[in-house]
DNA sequence: ATGGTTTTTACTGCGTC
DNA sequence: GACGCGGTAAAAACCAT
């Protein structure tokens, strides 16, 4: 059987939101890395870490005008913007519709050259405005993708290649009966997981607009058609996030890895949830290196329940005195 | 749809602070 | 007595067939 890639866990309401606050808040302002303070560079339109100097974001986009303007008749002559246009259209109002009729504005019937020439103005004019959806739909998608990325403290890195997929998911018609958000989702769920940053199904849920159902179905469909190559998410991946949320030092994050190894070199990792098993990991660590930790709070962080913990660093454990053994 | 595997829920007993 | 931990049984969820 192959390593789970696709769980969903129903769990209280009352936790889960819970949960969802904190998370968002701690997330979106310390470092990925080792939970440091954030700073923004606008000169250099870089997010830095203040404790380990990691750039977070680079090439941020200065969303003001390119040009200086120094009184009110200068900004009205150099502004190229106009009056809002509306949402509630799905083009916003501004595409042009060609009629079907072969007939002019007087309702007189056209001639033959007339309506060849009509014919081939629909033609383009549908061309154009389909290629005007696209980009519009994939502007919002961007745009999903930027904000989903950011709560789940994801890099650079990862939206671009959240983004590549979500062209090509786009170019090869996969949206059609399907929500821009879902596959959105969809897209950065893949993205960090082939990035070797991977997010739990929970994790995604918790930011994406769309139920966790919608999620896997459409998560399932994109990889199949793209042929995506997302190989299952390596427990250790896992392992630095739920270290640092549990406030535990580094010989916890290596002990853990080590641990890890040697589960995968025996074979016992085959068909269990990562998130479990990284979770198992932490919790044994940190009790092989003396820190206090209950498997309430690790299950808390990892979004897995004790029982399960308990079972896997059981194994964990058995490994290791296993390989003692040999 | 079904069956096999994994995870969760719920409940219990034991030891410790 | 509350808490952390370990175990079990039954239910639910997931995945492949």
């Amino acid at each position: 059987m192959s390593e789970t890639t696709i769980k969903s866990y129903v769990r209280g309401e009352d936790r889960t939101t819970e949960q969802t606050e904190e998370r968002e808040a701690d997330e979106t302002l310390s470092c990925p890395e080792c939970s440091g303070q954030l700073i923004t560079d606008e000169e250099h339109g870089e997010t830095v870490c203040t404790d380990c100097g990691l750039v977070v974001e680079q090439d941020a986009v200065d969303r003001g005008p390119e040009w200086r303007a120094f009184d009110s008749a200068q900004r009205d002559s150099k502004s190229r913007v106009g009056a809002p246009t509306t949402k509630m259209m799905h083009d916003k109002g501004l595409s042009t519709n060609i009629g079907w009729q072969n007939r002019d504005a007087y309702g007189k019937a056209l001639s033959s050259n007339q309506r060849r020439q009509m014919q081939r103005l629909r033609t383009w004019n549908e061309r154009f405005r389909t290629r005007d959806s696209k980009e519009r739909n994939l502007k919002q998608a961007l745009g999903e993708i930027d904000r989903m990325a950011s709560a789940l403290g994801l890099p650079k890195a990862v939206r671009e290649t959240a983004s590549v997929i979500y062209r090509r998911a786009l170019d090869e018609d996969l949206l059609p009966g399907r929500s821009i958000e879902g596959v959105a989702t969809a897209s950065l769920y893949a993205a960090a997981r082939q990035m070797g940053n991977p997010r739990s199904l929970d994790e995604f849920a918790a930011v994406s607009r769309v139920e966790k159902m919608e999620m896997t179905r459409t998560y399932r469909y994109v990889v199949r058609e793209l042929k995506l190559e997302v190989q299952p998410a390596d427990p250790e991946q896992y392992v630095p996030r739920f270290v640092s949320r549990l406030e535990l030092n580094d010989e916890v994050e290596r002990e853990a890895r080590s641990l890890l190894r040697g589960a995968k070199e025996a074979g016992i990792t085959s068909g269990k949830s990562p998130v479990g098993l990284a979770a198992a990991a932490v919790y044994a660590a940190a009790l092989l290196t003396n820190q206090k930790v209950t498997q309430s709070q690790v299950g808390d962080v990892a979004d897995i329940s004790e029982v399960t913990i308990r079972n896997r660093y059981k194994e964990l454990l058995e490994v290791d005195h296993g390989e003692l053994f040999d």
